[in-house]
RNA sequence: CGGGGCAUGGCGCAGUCUGGUAGCGCAUCUGCUUUGGGAGCAGAGGGUCGCAGGUUCAAAUCCUGCUGCCCCGACCA
């Protein structure tokens, strides 16, 4: 480090010893941000460009970011949050290494389960090592080697450590990075009784820390994906840009991720054939919406046949309406269904049908065949007809074709009935936060970690995992919390509690002295201050206080001096108010008091 | 991984089609003025035009290959 090269810079200022986190009050003409007017082309989602643009990251490659001061100080907003609510719940925090040995994965299975996402490298000696995209190997062999008796359960290790995951597709900054922060925890327990409990206390926990964080928020039912294991509740803020698609029910407590939400088999029964067979040229016709426009037939009385590798290395098709998307997640669970899902090629789709994609149907088929609910009550219906440029009209199943094999295969849409009959659903957006399972005895007995029990018999360990993704909060708190001039932050996330800003500061002595005795004085209570001292004029201080989202401003100009007050506005208002100096530090305490 | 696009001072862009001395705005630095909502004037610095080949008297511009990044589809905190 090099000593500051000109002397206008000022001392640091003594920072309380009890300040550990890093949270201290700041000069701003001690920090070089950058804020910039305008949003960097890369950024495509709004909290991405206000990050950017307030100085809170910068990319250093594709999904992998440094943090800049502002920004990490609102990282262990939500981390001291997360600690706290996960020591109220009894959980204790270790910490796992990032780079662990291939034979934990190997001994999970997971070395050669985990897909491309998995970073592998290999060390000087030519072992391979991965780039921990999740602890449940690490730590289920710290739970073996450390836990002896049931006695001993249940216990909940947690930590807040970086993760690497190869995404196919980083994007949206933070909200989908490859390297991230995370805060995974594991609980062991002798009986499902237990593992039961700790699932709740954690969801407690979690509603608990997202609600202290003001996130607008709910729980869903969820797909286990790629960790495994049984129950599992993911945790979705609310907001336009999340990827993730949510169904609630508008009449019973119901709400679920799309992928898992159950789409309802039709009430009515299917209606009796009205229409003869018949075949139809249809050019080109290669998508539904172009048959639908060619045939003036609505799209919800097409049927959308897509072929799909089976498990076995063949084919198998899954109908659906025209109208109605396939869901993977469903689909790659039916039996003789490869998964994860591929569609086939199109040179299998030749060879098992001998036509291309855009013409296929049912009738004729010789490959296995699924027909999700609602394309199996269609009548008089549309389809291809297994030959370029071809379709059929007037199909019907039973009397030109197999009753099919019944299963969902659907997305549910928006007016689906909700599973319980009580109400419709409605399909809203969400970015996932926090994800529970109950993962059962999956690591624990590929890794063979038991305790001796009551009756001193080795029991296999039942786990539950929890996760939540740190630096995405970060992103998704600022999706729900801005305006057209930046950030707005709730308050226990803020990098600062209050932004003093003083006006006129290099040609005036009487604010200089005001303004330096106000930060001293607010910093001193404990007020987390960030002292805009710079030599800019007050509309740029202004308008970076509201980028950077500061919940409290105070502005101290000669006018105030004189008349021996100070000007507050908070930062979702839009009213000034005058507070008298001597007590603006209680003000704000008070304003800040929980 | 497939499809589309982009790559020119720190940031945002023009210039490329039609080859000929690299330009604008913001930011930065200096000086003066200014100081309650992203100041004005005067001056200054900063770019191997992503990389490597090729064509040409001459390449940011044309050709080939590579790399990086962004956007659209299957994965997940």
């Amino acid at each position: 480090m090099h000593a500051p090269a000109t002397s206008n810079r000022r001392p640091t200022d003594v920072q309380p010893a009890s300040d550990l986190l890093g949270l201290s009050p700041m000069r701003l003409s001690q920090y070089p941000i950058n804020t910039t007017k305008e949003t960097p082309a890369e950024a495509e989602v709004l909290s991405h460009q206000l990050m950017l643009r307030a100085g809170m990251i910068r990319r250093v490659a594709a999904g992998i970011y440094s943090w800049l001061p502002l920004g990490l100080r609102v990282v262990r907003k939500v981390e001291n949050i997360i600690r706290e609510e996960m020591n109220r719940a009894g959980a204790l925090e270790i910490l796992m290494p990032a780079v662990q040995p291939a034979e934990l994965w190997r001994e999970s299975g997971r070395w050669s389960e985990y897909g491309p996402e998995l970073l592998r490298l290999k060390d000087r000696h030519d072992r391979d090592f991965v780039v921990g995209p999740t602890h449940e190997e690490v730590v289920t062999d710290i739970a073996r080697r450390e836990l002896r008796s049931y006695r001993q359960l249940p216990v909940n290790f947690y930590q807040i450590q970086t993760k690497f995951r190869d995404e196919v597709r980083p994007r949206f900054g933070v909200m989908r990075g490859r390297e991230f922060i995370m805060k995974d925890a594991y609980s062991f327990h002798v009986d499902d009784a237990s593992m039961a409990a700790g699932y709740a206390a954690m969801r407690e926990a979690y509603t608990r820390m997202f609600t202290r964080m003001q996130l607008n928020f709910r729980s869903v039912q969820a797909d286990t994906g790629a960790i495994g294991g049984s129950a599992s509740e993911e945790f979705q803020v609310l907001a336009d840009s999340g990827e993730d698609a949510i169904a609630v029910s508008d009449g019973d407590g119901f709400a679920a991720n799309v992928e898992l939400a159950p789409a309802a088999a039709p009430s009515q029964p299917r209606a009796a054939p009205g229409q003869p067979l018949e075949q139809v040229v249809t050019p080109r016709m290669k998508t539904i919406a172009d048959l639908s426009a060619f045939l003036a037939t609505p799209r919800e009385q097409c049927l959308k046949t897509l072929l799909v590798d089976g498990a076995d290395g063949g084919v198998v098709a899954l109908v659906l309406r025209g109208d109605h998307e396939l869901n993977a997640v469903k689909a790659q669970k039916l039996p003789g269904v490869a998964s994860p899902l591929r569609m086939a090629s199109a040179t299998t789709v030749q060879g098992a049908t001998g036509s291309e994609p855009g013409f296929l149907g049912p009738v004729g088929l010789k490959c296995p065949i699924y027909a999700d609910h609602a394309a199996r009550n269609m009548a008089d219906f549309v389809c291809g007809a297994n030959a370029p440029d071809l379709h059929l009209r007037g199909v019907n199943w039973g009397r030109d074709l197999p009753e099919p094999a019944a299963a969902d295969l659907r997305n549910v849409v928006d007016g689906d009935p909700s599973p319980s009959g009580a109400g419709k659903l409605r399909i809203v957006r969400g970015i996932e936060v926090g994800h529970i399972f109950q993962l059962g005895r999956k690591y624990s007995q590929a890794m063979n970690a038991t305790v001796l029990d009551e009756a001193g018999q080795a029991v296999t360990m039942l786990m539950g995992c929890y996760g939540i993704g740190v630096t995405r909060i970060v992103a998704a708190s600022i999706e729900q919390n801005h305006d057209e001039r930046g950030i707005i932050w709730p308050e226990p996330l803020a990098p600062f509690h209050v932004v003093l800003i003083p006006l006129n500061l290099q040609k005036s002595a009487r604010v200089r002295a005001s303004a330096d005795a106000l930060y001293a004085e607010l910093a001193a209570a404990g007020v987390e201050v960030l002292y805009d001292d710079r030599d800019a004029r007050p509309g740029v201080k202004f308008a970076d206080a509201e980028l950077l989202g500061i919940p409290h401003r105070l502005v101290l100009g000669e006018r105030g001096v004189d008349a021996g007050s100070c000007e507050y506005r908070y930062r979702r208002g839009s009213d000034n108010q005058d507070i008298p100096l001597a007590t603006v530090t209680a003000f704000i305490k008070a304003r800040l008091a929980p």
